[in-house]
Order: C-alpha cells, then sequence, then structure tokens
DNA sequence: TATGAATGAGCCTTCATTCAT
DNA sequence: TATGAATGAAGGCTCATTCAT
C-alpha cells in the first residue's frame, strides 16, 4: 500500500463512522478535516469531491458491518448455530457493531429518494446479508439441522425485515424490549424448524 | 382560522413533502420558498426557525400517515378486517401513502443520533400506530374472532418492525417482491390465530 | 393630548433607554417593540421610520437629562450650590441619572462621523448644558460670590469636558476613583474662584 | 510573516478605520469586504467571526494611536516638551492622529453597556496613555523641570478626561474653539508647575 | 389608530471546492 | 503528496418597511 492509498484509507476509516452517525447531508467536509487533522486540500487530492468521499464511507461502513457479521458467524459449529450468531450479532441496536447503527438502515432510508448510487450500495448490502442467511438454512436442511421444506429465501428477507425494524423501534425510544421480542420470536421461529 | 394560521398550515403542508423526501438536513429554506411561493421573511413570521418547521413537518406528515391509516382501518367490519387492512396500507412502499415514504422509519433514522425532540416524536409515532394493531386484536380477541392466547403486543411489534424493514427492503431495491413475502407471512399468522 | 399623541409619547418613552444604552446602529425596531409591546405597524404609524423614532430618542434622553440637571440645580440657594449641584449631577457614571449614561457622549461619538443630524441635536445639548454653568458664574460674579475675573464660558468647558472624559474612564473601567479626582480638581477651582 | 499572516494584517487595517469611523454594530462584514476587495469566504479564513475581526480592529486602533503618541513624544526633549507634545497630539481631533477619531472614545462609549471584552480593552488602552503622562511628570520632577509637590497621577487624569471631553465637543461641533480653551487651561497648569 | 402578515434586501456564517505553493 | 489561502454560492436568519384589514 502506497502512502496515498494509506492516507486514503485514514481518511475513510475516520469518515466513516461521522457519515454513519450524522447522515451524509449532514456531514460537512470540515467534520472529517477536524477528525482526521488532515488540511481541506489533502481531502481533495484523495477525494475527487464529498460524494466520492460519501460512496466510500458508504462502502466502509457496509464492508465493517459485513466483515463483523462473518466473523461473528464463523464461530459457529453448526448451521442453527449461525443462524443463532446472525440474530445475535444484531441483538442490541443500542450498543451496535458499527459506530452510528446499522448503515444499510441508515444510507437506505436517507439515499432512497435522492442518491441513486449510495441507494444501489446499499441495495447491494441488503440482498449480501440476506443471502448469509439464506446459505446457512440450506445448509442446516442439507446437513440435517433443519426441515427440508423451511423457506430459506422467505425466512431470511423475515429475519432481515424483523431486525431492522427493531432496530428502528430500539433507537427511536431507546430501549431494547421490543428488540428482545423480536429475538424471541425469531428463535421460536428456528426452533420450529429445527429437527 | 385566521389568515396567519391558514398560511402557517399552508407552509407546513407544503413542507412537509419535501422534508420527508429529501429529510431534514438536506432540506434548505429556500426548498420551502420555492414551494410555497413565499418571501424568505414570510416563513420566519410563521416559524421561528428551521427546527420548528421541521418539527412541524414531522408532526403533520406522522399525523398525515395516522389519518390515512385509520381512514383506512375504520372501513373494516371485522378485528380480522382491521388488521389486514393495516398490512395493506404499508403494502406497497414504492408508492406510499405519505409521500416520501414513512415518515416514522425516515425521520427515526436521521434523528435518532442527532436530534432528540424528533427522535421522542416519532417514539410516540411508533407506539401509537404499535397500539392500533393491539387494539384491534384485543377487539378481535373479545369478540371471539381470534384465539384468546395470542399477545397483542407482541404481534403488533412484529407486525411493525416487519412492515419497516420490508418498507428499507423494497424502497432500496425498487422491487416489492419481498414487501409481498412479508405482507404473506404476516397474513399466515393471522390466519394461525383466527378462530 | 390625543391618544395617538400619548401612544407616540409611550414609545418615546420605552425607547429612550434603549437606544441610549445599545446605540442607535445596534438597536432593532424589535426591541422597541418589545418593549412597548406594541405591533410591528403601529410603530410606523407614529414614526415615519427608524430614524425619525431614533431622533426623537435622542431628544428624549436629552431632554431628560436637561431637566433632572436643571431640577437638581433649582435646589440650590446660591450660584456657587449650583455649580456644585451642577457636578454632583454627574458624579457617578456609574449609576446615571438617565439609563445607559450620558446621552451627549454616546450619541455624540456614535453621531459625529454618520449622523449629521444626530451630531446636531447633540451639539445643541452640549451647549445648553455648558450655558448652564456659565449662567451660573455670571450670576455668582454679578451677586459677589465669585471673582469678577473669572472666565464663565470658559470654565464651563473645562467642566464639561471633565466630566464627560471622566465619564469614559469610569464607565469603561467599571470604577468611580478617577472621577472622584476629576470632582476634587473642580471644587478646587471652584473655590480658588470664590470669594 | 507567513501569506495567511499578511493577509490577516492587511484586513486589520484596511477594517479599523472602517470600524472606528462607523462603530462596531454599524460596520458590516461587506463593507470590509469592500475595502480589502477580499471575498467573503476569506475574512472567514483569517478571522473566526465579526466580532473577532473587530476585536482585532479596536486593537490595531489603539496601537496605532499608542504608536503615534509615542512617536510625538519620543522627540521632545525635556519632561515638558513630553507633556506639551501629548497635548498638541490631541489638539484637533477634527483632523485627528487616527481615522475616525479617537478610538479610546469611541470604542469606549460604544462597548461600556454591551461588550465586555472590547470594554476591557479600552480600559487597558486609557490606563496605559495616563501612564504617559504620568511617567513624563515623574521624569520632570525629577530632572527639576517640575514641582515636587505636583500630583503627577492626579494630572494624568485630569489630562486625559479634558482632552477626551474636548475631543467630544471639537467633533460634535465642527469647530476646535473649545478644544483650544482646554489646551490653554492645561498649558496654564504645566506654567504653573514648572520651575 | 392599530394590527400583524408579508416583503426582500441584507446580515453573518458555512460550505464544497480550487489552486498556488 | 500535502498545505492552507482563496473563492463565491448558498445557508439560516434579521431587519426596516409596507400594506390590507
Amino acid at each position: 500500500m502506497t502512502k496515498g492509498e494509506e492516507t486514503r484509507q485514514f481518511i475513510i476509516e475516520k469518515a466513516a463512522p461521522i457519515f454513519n452517525v450524522k447522515g451524509i447531508a449532514a456531514t460537512a467536509m470540515s467534520d472529517i478535516m477536524e477528525a482526521t487533522k488532515l488540511s481541506k486540500g489533502s481531502m481533495y487530492v484523495h477525494f475527487e469531491n464529498k460524494e466520492v468521499l460519501a460512496c466510500a464511507a458508504v462502502d466502509h461502513n457496509m464492508k465493517l458491518l459485513g466483515n463483523k457479521l462473518q466473523s461473528a458467524i464463523s464461530k459457529a459449529k453448526t448451521a442453527k448455530g449461525e443462524i443463532l450468531a446472525f440474530i445475535d450479532f444484531f441483538n442490541n441496536p443500542l450498543n451496535p457493531p458499527v459506530t452510528g447503527g446499522c448503515p444499510l438502515l441508515n444510507f437506505g432510508t436517507e439515499a432512497d429518494d435522492t442518491n441513486p448510487i449510495v441507494k444501489e450500495k446499499v441495495n447491494g448490502g441488503i440482498k449480501f446479508t440476506q443471502q448469509i442467511v439464506e446459505n446457512s438454512i440450506n445448509k442446516g436442511i442439507t446437513n440435517g439441522e433443519f426441515k427440508p421444506d423451511w423457506n430459506a429465501s422467505e425466512f431470511a428477507v423475515i429475519v432481515f425485515a424483523m431486525l431492522e425494524g427493531g432496530n428502528l423501534i430500539a433507537r427511536t425510544s431507546g430501549n431494547n424490549d421490543k428488540m428482545n421480542i423480536i429475538i424471541k420470536t425469531l428463535k421460536a421461529i428456528i426452533e420450529e424448524n429445527s429437527i
């Protein structure tokens, strides 16, 4: 990694949580300057404009989420363990794995009507995340952990939607009780489909 | 209603969809000026500052959502009909009942880390919305439509979370397929608990 | 006095101290509105514009100063008593007879380079004030209280200049010690010229 | 001096007379823009806000006054010559050494009730100016020019107060006659205390 | 006479971006 | 590559003033 690439990466790492907390529109280049202690001109050496930096920050946040998620799942010994790890990973939006909360939710709602590029990035992230669940279920079906007629792709949608919806409830209420109901419900479904 | 109140209301009605589409941070007072064809000074006759106008717009969007939702539900003859109407109300985020999509999702994710006032407003809106479902279930239990052991408050959480999660998926993907899975799933749960 | 004249007078009385404290440029019509609890339009019924109101406020402040000053002097039995009363009147700029301090000093320094009308008003006020001292000295000379060769007009200038200069020192330092030196000095001169 | 410091200094030098002539409240950032031919944004590169620029302008005006005053005094050969130079320095407020007139008088009266920071700056300037007179008198007493019982600090107050008061009279009347009386009086006192 | 809604110029400030060094 | 000075458009907001009621 050249010096330039290193600086670029450094800026992204500092910028990513700021964008995720404040949102793209509310984040100023000067916020990034302050966080990086770099000069104004330096930002523009590495990023053509704010839009490009914001996209890089979105990518970084999503990749961070994905990496941490896969790391959490990889510790599981069974397919069922994987799915439970997935759920646990999202179980406390008040103390989220990525600073600012789920980037899919944050950037998705900000971008859906106004920023097609970010919107498409988030779309990819959502598909990717659901695929993780789907893969685990299929694995569990194959190895006899789950009932063979469990619809993997549909449950992946259900899990993702409920966790993101729970995220919204928890973060606006500042309370995790409703999230716990959601998790309980999801775990019940998993048990129903376990053998 | 005095002239002033009329103008104030007029501004709110023009401003509300703009805030809901662009977000609070990305909406400029000049956007509202353009939409209302009123002068800059006139905005400040009726609203102390942008924050106050934004709050009024959030309130308006949530009230609009609530009114339309209750209107849709009120046409139902049975408790089950009410819950189905509730779900149908949210069934197409790509053509949403409130311009810009669900204000609870939009303002909730924008405000959670940065705007305690809006955050609390959204929190109230979410509770209110869940209560509607809870009430219908309890009504249905009372009048013998639903099984008596159905947990009303828990299902209200599930419904709300799944619909908001589905909303996110549909709007970022531009496709309603996943939302239809969610609705199908919710309807199945309702059937399970119907007598 | 008609209702209109009464309101006009009321506005002036509320506005005068504000202009004297904040200065003309820094006083907004809305400050006057707030102080009078009158409507914006009402101000403009009675005063063509801010400039006219400011002038009326300057006049009022100067007249108030003049009236209080003459009232203080009128209690004196002798010419010497009058001059001493004059000096005492100005002796504590930290607790001045007119709210905001001496309007001649305040408006004179604000207006000298920028507002010929106010400047001329202040000029008149200064002449008037000095005349009071001059008259008392001449009276004292005539009635044998003061030495006949005391230059009345020159001492009037000295008294006024020293008191205004002392005013500046006292108000910027928040301390009256230097003012007391000035007063001691002036009283010594009076004694020297007394018979 | 770096480019930035140069520009900062350039802005101060252009801004200082404007603030001294119009006053702080009546001076707009756009006035400084016009005088410097710099862009609006450039002002804010060098000054956090108008208040900071105004303070720098106050400092500059006072320092300019101090420097010119000391330069005038330094030409004197004797202590008496110094005090006469001091008085001469202030002798024509209609054509003042600092554009806009004495900054101590201008900013002191504007700030006394509204701007503690500027007020304190002016307070320091006043003390400094009086100290110059006091020092010269003490020097003259030591070297036998002045009577040993002349109260240096008290005369310093008298001189300063009379000159500032004379300043007010001269500038509001547009006429220097009264100032000449003051100067004549001050010179007489100096003669009285000379050996 | 009194009101307060409406105006638009102008205020201070921030922003994303450019460019000479 | 890195800096930070410079830019000017745009942001939120205030102001003096007008006008219909």
